[in-house]
Formats: C-alpha cells, structure tokens, sequence
DNA sequence: CTGTTAGCGCCTTCAG
DNA sequence: CTGAAGGCGCTAACAG
C-alpha cells in the first residue's frame, strides 16, 4: 500500500504538500494539488485512519451501541443511525450488548475509551452507574434514544403520553372494557417502557371514570406475535371480564392479538378494537389502529443532535428532547355497537 | 486521559515494561506485572486503539458490510456475527450499503481500504469487479455468505437444493399443482438467491414428470408479508390453474399466502399446503413447513472462518462451503386428499 | 504557496 | 528481566 511519502517523493512534493492537496484545507495551488490528487489516484493511495486519528485526535467514527441487533426497534434505529452517518462521513462501530454481562462490562471499560470513535449513541440501553462513569471519562459527547441518560442529550416519546392517546381513543369509541397487553419483560439491557405507557392508559382510564381491573392486564415475556396472541386468548376467553377493546403496547403484540380474536370467531373491529404502539410495517398491513412513534424519525434527529455537539461542543442542545407521537386510526379500532 | 507514560512514571518503570506488564507476553517479573496492572488500573489506563493500530499494524476490528441492517436475514446475521466477533475480542464496524451509491462507492474505495480493520465479512453482499478489486487491494481476509466471490472464503446454502427439496415435499405429499411465489426484486445490492431456489422447484417438477405452468408462477417485489399474500390471492383466485400447494421462497412471503388462504375460507394444510424457506421466527407461530436455513449457524461458520484465516493466513480453507439445509415440517403441509 | 520539523501514543528490537 | 531509542503514517505549526 502506497503512503504519503510514495505520493510525496512520486509527485516531486513534500509529503505536508501532499497532505494539504488531499485534505482541502490551507492553501495550495491548484496545480500542484491537481498534481497530487492525479499521482494519489494513481498510486491508489489512501490515509492510513489511525496515523490520522493519532495526530488529530479525531477518528471519524462513531460507537452506536445496542441492546440487540435483531429487534424490530433496534434495526429500524440502526439502519437510520447508520445511513445519516455515513452521509456525513462517518463509519460506525456496532456495539450490541447481548454478547453477554462479561463482554458488556468490557465494551464499556474498553472498547468505547479506546479512543476509537468520536462520539457514542446509545439505542435505548439502560446503563448502570458505572457504566456511565466510565463512558463520561472518555470525554466525548453522548447522545441517546429512549431513556435519560446522566451527562448525555436524549431523545424520547412520551410513552405515557402514549398509552394515554392510545387508551382514549378507544374510550373515545365508546369502549369502556379496555385490555391491555404489555411486557414487562425484565431486561437490564434496555429500557423498558412498558410501565410508562401502561401508567397511560390507567390514567386514561382513570379520567374517563372506568375502574381498571387487574383481569384486564396481561403480562408477556417478550414483544412477539406468539406472545400477543396466547395473551389475547386468555383476555378474550375470561367469562367474566372479557373486554371490548385491547391496546397492545406494540404492534407485534397487537398482531397476535388480532389473530387470536379471528381464531376464536370474533370480528375485529365489530367484536373487539385493538390498538398497538410502534407504526410496525407489519401494523399496515394488519390494518392495526396505532401510536406512531417514527423510530427513523428519532434515529434521523439523534444523528442532527450528534453531528452539532461534534461541531460545536458548547451548542445549546436540551438534555431531553421529547419525540412527538401521533395516532395512526386504521381498520382495527370501530365505535362500539352495544 | 492517563497514557502509557503517566502509567510509566506513576510506576517507577519504563514505558517498554508498561507495555510488557499489559500485553502479557515477554518475559516480565511478577512483581512488576502486578505493580504496572495496579496502577494502570487505578489511572484508569486504557491503550489507544489508533496507536496501537499504527505500530502493529493489526486494528481488532473487523468491518462487517450488509445490503441492510432492517431485514430479517441480515439483522440475523448481524447478531451472531457481533456477537461471536466481540467474544474474540474484535470490535465489528458496519458498512451498511443501504446509504445509496456515491456512498457505497467511498465504503469499497475509501473506509475499507482506510486500514481501519484486519478483516472484511461480507453478508449476501453482490459486488462489482471494481469493488472487488478496491477490497483484494486491501490485501486483507475476506468472507462472505450467500454468494461466490473472488478471492474470499464463501459459505451458502445451495438453494437449487433447498427449492427442490420443498418442491419434492410436497410432491410426495401427493401434489401436482405446485404454484411458487418468489422475489425477483431487481437488487444489485445483494445476491438474489430466487433464482436458484426457482430452478430448484422446476428440477423437482420436472422429475416428477409435472409440467410447470406460467400460471404457477408469481413474482413479487420484496420479501413481506403484504407480497406474500397479494400474490396467493392471484394464485388462489384463478379459476383454471389454482394450486393444491405453494412453495414460497421465504417464510415471510409463506405467512402472508397462508394469511391470504385463510381469508378466501380455505383451510391449512387441508385445502392449501405451504412451504417456506427461512426458518424465520413466524414460520414457527404459524406452524409452516420450512427449509431451515439456519443463519446463525451460517454466520458463526463465517466468524470462525475469518479468525482461522487471521490466525494463520496460509490455513488451508475451501473458497466455497457448503452449508446444509434440512426440511421442517410442520402443520401447514398435508397429504393431498382428492 | 510550499518545505522542514516535531510529535501523536504505543510497541519492539537491541542492549544492558 | 528491564530501559533506551527508533519509528509506525500522518498533520500542524513554523519558517521560508
């Protein structure tokens, strides 16, 4: 591989000369730098990052680190994050913690201050006390999606806003015995929102006068289709206090829902309204009622928020931003017919 | 940030026995190893990666490139590979081509070759000459899954065999009219893997003395669920060349003809048997029958490859493996009763 | 406008 | 077993 010293002594130039043609900046005339710039090409010359990064301190790179990289919410926010970073240059390093405690804890004390990227985003990974000191020694910006985060800038929807919308909406339709299917799945890896949104609907609840009750409730392991649907089986078969109306603290779940309800012989939406949360590709198709919380969105405004701290560090930026969300009415969700 | 010197100085010794005490290869005595890994824990020392990189030569990094991050095969993917490369000590820095292509050109011409990574996997990714000679220039390992490229380490199912396995199935199964729903989605990003599987489906046919009809045959524009079921709806309403079986080539697309039969009153696997490819997560809920073709499994193949070849780069390795598929046969599939 | 000169932080011979 | 010295490839002053 060709170095700057190859170009340098190949064009008859010093190797600052070679420098400043390649990088743009300080002067030079245009023909030694068309010079340069020909002889580079040629020799198939490219920077070598880390000699860059040793003498700048910069690396051009960006730590983005998840909980798991095979999740609907998680793939959606990378392959955004991933895409707006690299039009503005930069590489990203993955980081996904679901390689296990050990590997976690090293990602932290090593990998992410070993001076290898400028910045670190984190997809809504909860983090211990510890690992936040450790990643504010590193001294480079921090920014976040779905949870507050000491010394970074974060970006998230309000979820109890969230459940709230989602709830009222289907009081709006004159449902009164509304379920609601959620995880609480207990994972330290990322952030869980599910007691947000769940705190939403019972204050929905709560305002419109209905008495929640705890049959109403159903708790699954994981966000999964499967899950939604064994969940709405037991909801929809409970002779006693079979409900009117699901909301599904994510589309995934809402889908199982709907299913369950089609195999039991109900009609959705005349027998039984769902509403899901997330505006899942799959909540399309399914014609499912949902909260939209546009994941591209928040990736797309955390990239925004990295690319001004990283221009200029003292930029007023909010420690939280919160992400609007929005009812998205589809076909799941129809006034109730008593 | 404590550096090799503070830690030097701190410990009353050389930078050279810093480097010895941590590195851990070199003779050194216990005594001093203990003191240097005392203090450099206390300063809270951790070794530039760009140093490092500059004197060594080697990065601990490997750069990972995927036509996307937010589809199942790929995320898949993804996860073991991180997963397996951050249990050997590699970080993974991702190149996702989703970006467009003056992007994807400056990721094969310019981040690649930027001696950024010991080693390049590259996930189903189709590439250019041109892109392969800028990688081969590298002059650094190269693995790929899903599709044959000079001068790297490739594993891949043979879909010829995974669509003709599936076609047989159901043939045994007693079928004759075996319709297909493929993607022949026009995507120079990655390896289009229908193909083969369709021709796999016509070998089966064909030996099994049935004539494939046009009629059988249906295209769609991507691997979803929505595809899957608009086009089992064509299939299905055709009053001369309805079908007794589908063979989908992905388990996404067998979700939504499955969807589809339902909702025209046929019964699974009674009136309709389905078979998918994948192995997807759904193809379970759903109980369709499927040729696995376990991409985790493919995938931590990949990594152990890769770190062979890193080890020791003259280690003999096929260019291409072949990676097993097996038929799942669940309840979507029946003895057709006639 | 361009060349010279110092390092950036670390590893690695080579001496002791 | 340990220290001194050189250099990995590049950029950023500082002179010219």
């Amino acid at each position: 591989m060709a170095g700057i010293v190859d170009v340098a002594r190949e064009a008859g130039v010093s190797t600052a000369t070679v420098s400043r043609a390649l990088s743009g900046k300080d002067y030079i005339s245009p023909a030694t730098k068309a010079l340069v710039e020909e002889v580079a090409e040629r020799l198939g010359y490219v920077p070598s990052a880390s000699a860059y990064t040793l003498v700048t301190g910069r690396t051009k790179n960006i730590g983005v680190v998840v909980p798991y990289v095979d999740r609907w919410f998680f793939s959606s926010a990378l392959e955004t994050v991933d895409r707006e970073l690299v039009k503005a240059g930069y590489d990203v390093t993955l980081y996904n913690l679901s390689s296990g405690d050990d590997h976690r804890k090293s990602i932290f004390t090593k990998s992410l201050p070993r001076k290898r990227v400028d910045a670190v985003m984190c997809i809504s990974v909860r983090m211990s006390e510890a690992e936040i000191q450790s990643l504010a020694k590193v001294n480079k910006p921090i920014v976040a999606i779905g949870g507050p985060i000491a010394g970074a800038k974060c970006i998230k929807i309000d979820d109890t806003a969230a459940g709230k919308l989602a709830t009222e909406h289907l009081i709006a339709m004159g449902h009164s015995k509304i379920a609601m299917i959620g995880s609480s799945e207990i994972d330290e890896k990322f952030f869980d929102v599910f007691n947000e949104r769940r705190a939403g609907y019972e204050l929905a609840l709560k305002d419109a006068g209905i008495t929640a009750r705890d049959a109403w409730y159903k708790s699954v392991s994981k966000y999964a289709i499967s899950e939604g649907y064994a969940a709405a089986k037991q909801l929809l078969g409970d002779p006693h206090n079979a409900p009117t109306a699901i909301f599904a603290s994510s589309d995934e779940l809402a889908v199982g829902a709907m299913l369950a309800a089609k195999d039991m012989g109900l009609t959705i939406p005349n027998d039984l309204s769902i509403v899901g949360v997330d505006n899942h590709e799959l909540s399309d198709f399914f014609g499912i009622t949902t909260i939209n919380q546009n994941v591209h969105g928040q990736a797309a405004q955390l990239v925004k928020t990295m690319l001004q701290l990283l221009d200029d560090p003292e930029h007023e930026v909010a420690d939280q931003l919160e992400w609007p969300v929005e009812l998205i009415v589809r076909s799941s969700t129809a006034r109730l017919v008593s």
